[in-house]
DNA sequence: CTCCAAACATACGGTGCCGTATGGAAATGC
DNA sequence: GCATTTCCATACGGCACCGTATGTTTGGAG
């Protein structure tokens, strides 16, 4: 069989490749080549490169924040519980993809506007969280944007692999800072 | 006049290119245009591209600890006083450097090999300060790597703009809340 | 001043990529 | 079953690099 290939594999190839090896992985040729087509395809689902750059960034954003957010709203409970429940999710993902976009934005203009978007979106939710766990605004905004840069900095750098039990030990402690009186 | 290159002078003007575009922007050919010579004299100084990305991992590597920390502790002090220093001091620079070679890093092994190893010494500084703050030893590692991983978002997601006088008591809050009492 | 080696310029072949042009095959309406 | 649209292959020109080979200049020792 092996239907034809629509916008869709091409999107999800470039997926694979910029998650594996980064955006410089992303060209047209090698994807070609893993699909077992040639260029030819390519160039007649997209105009040129730059939108199938787009066109993942876009499938990226639409993932990315509401997934997680669902996933917490859905089980309800105070504000301090879900706190600590997206605390606990977010940092036992690794977040392959989040860090090759995060390294792509650092140069590329395109990918830092998508960036920024939805690294406000967590922000906004974060200090939402804190708002409602007693937190003055300006006191939640801190700690959301603190919170924040500490689990980007646990992406880039990589989870360093530990036992289960002493991750939750660890996201205990790291919770119970957060949360710390001031 | 104009006296003659040396390898330094290719080293500064890759740094440059580093920090402001990244390592793709860190080209044979490019360099020599600033520079105002051809290629001719990179290849006299150099075997190739390779060697000069080692450089200037080098050049980073012998710079970007050592500093802080001898400014740290020729101040002396007691180690909860050195921590607020160094929290201050390091959350108050933009690391534009260190930010491009994380983002290299992700990609490429012999820039990942760089800065586990900084990496490395700078969490062992840090986890030093805690134990001489009061804190185990199992707690000053977690707390020393939320620390840095905060930083390394701090970094990687570009210092917010703000008032000297609100970010100097988010400095505070923040150096409150990572020596808070489990 | 002379000469040698260090420092640079010029010119070339090679590679991996982009995007276009155009022809051929595969699916689909009629 | 035939034509038309959709999808893909082939072939090409161009660009930005890399690295090499081989001149050409420059600075300094003697």
């Amino acid at each position: 069989m092996t239907t034809l290939l629509g916008p869709q594999q091409w999107i999800d190839a470039a997926l694979s490749a910029l998650a594996a090896d980064g955006v410089d992985a992303v060209r047209v040729e090698r994807l070609a080549a893993t699909l077992k087509v040639t260029k030819g395809s390519f160039y007649w689902h997209f105009p040129d490169r730059g939108a199938l750059l787009d066109a993942i960034l876009d499938a990226w954003k639409t993932q990315a924040t509401a997934a997680i957010i669902a996933d917490v709203e859905t089980r309800g409970g105070a504000a301090r519980a879900k706190l600590l429940h997206l605390i606990s999710r977010v940092f036992n993902a690794h977040g392959t993809l989040d860090r090759q976009i995060r390294a792509w934005a650092t140069n590329d203009a395109r990918a830092r506007t998508a960036l920024d978007e939805i690294d406000q979106s967590r922000l906004n939710y974060l200090a939402l969280l804190f708002d409602g766990a007693g937190f003055s605004p300006s006191q939640s905004r801190i700690r959301a944007r603190f919170a924040y840069h500490a689990l980007i900095g646990r992406f880039t750098m990589g989870t360093t692999p530990q036992s289960p039990r002493s991750r939750e030990a660890e996201i205990q402690l790291i919770f119970q800072m957060l949360i710390a009186p001031s």
